[in-house]
DNA sequence: CTTAAATTTCAGTTCTGACTGAAAAAAGTG
DNA sequence: CACTTTTTTCAGTCAGAACTGAAATTTAAG
């Protein structure tokens, strides 16, 4: 149970990016490597083929089963547990983009919004201070109202919409 | 030189976030800093504010810089450097983005080229897996040109945009 | 040119959180 | 219900990144 090369090179640097994203290593590596499976694996596969440790793997599907990357699936006869990724690359998009929403956006959101309220009243804070806050506030407010809207928006319509690329200012401007 | 609560609220949080995006606590406590202020400031009352060592606002500053979030200025008279950052919200957005873009967006992109290409010789590597590949590319592909296109389209532009929210589905269905 | 102020470098320390491996728990099997 | 297989938990280890502080360097003033 071994990857190809460039099975390989694509699961590393996945799990490298992970790092840069919120995550880890190795929940990246794993939802790379059941992304591009042909099949669903069993836990002793990926710990076979990533080498790392079995509470690892497990540790890792909890968290990756958490975001709605993973799901678990069996096999006539086999009590062993099967885990299988989303293989549409716009779905993955999709839950990874909503996932950061919560845990960033929406947190900012409110810390945001108790910052605008409090800072009315300190007197000795300066009203750029309180503009720039203001202005924050308005801008992560108005991103995540337009992601609430945009998210019910079908794969076909946003695949249209990068095509179009900068020719979409021209639409708006003009209506 | 001490924060006020509502200031140090948001600095505190915008550090905690910024260990979530590619950064570590101090440099995103320093783009807080910096954005809030009503004026530059020098590196020794960073120090004061943040309660850390001189060297490290020393690095994250030049961290900062290399990013183009924050820019050096000096007063008449006086020899120490003052620092800034840009204050409109848009900008900052863009320059972050620009940044992600740089660091994870197009090394995933060539690494997505040599594995796509390689794994075309893998007699071993399932078809499923090198449509995988081909798919995961793909859409990289159409995020990266999506973006080239649209960083050259101006903030109203953008902002209007925003406002439009799930509307532009219509626009660009009807068309 | 000397001295003082400001900044940067860097070796060492500290801290965080990822990872391991053994033990416990859970989930079937006969 | 005893036994086996599989999964999870958790305390401890380890690695890497962040941070400090002292020393070196740079910059400019006298």
């Amino acid at each position: 149970m071994e990857m190809s090369p460039a099975v390989e090179k694509y699961v590393l640097h996945w799990g490298e990016m992970g790092t840069r994203w919120g995550t880890n290593r190795t929940v990246a590596q794993i939802q790379a490597l059941l992304y591009l499976s042909p099949r669903p694996l069993r836990a002793d596969e990926i710990v076979d083929m990533l080498s790392v440790a079995r509470s690892n793997v497990s540790t890792s599907i909890r968290e990756l089963q958490s975001y709605g990357l993973v799901k678990m699936t069996h096999v006539l006869g086999d009590r062993r547990d099967y885990f299988e990724s989303p293989h549409d690359v716009w779905e993955l998009f999709r839950i990874i983009i909503e996932q950061r929403k919560q845990r960033e956006l929406n947190p900012t959101l409110s810390m945001l919004r108790s910052c605008a309220a409090e800072v009315e009243a300190e007197t000795s804070t300066d009203d750029i201070t309180k503009e720039r806050i203001k202005n924050m506030l308005a801008f992560v407010e108005s991103v995540s109202e337009w992601y609430d809207k945009i998210r019910e928006v079908p794969t076909t319509t946003l695949q249209k919409l990068m095509k179009l690329g900068a020719g979409i200012a021209k639409l708006v401007n003009k209506r």
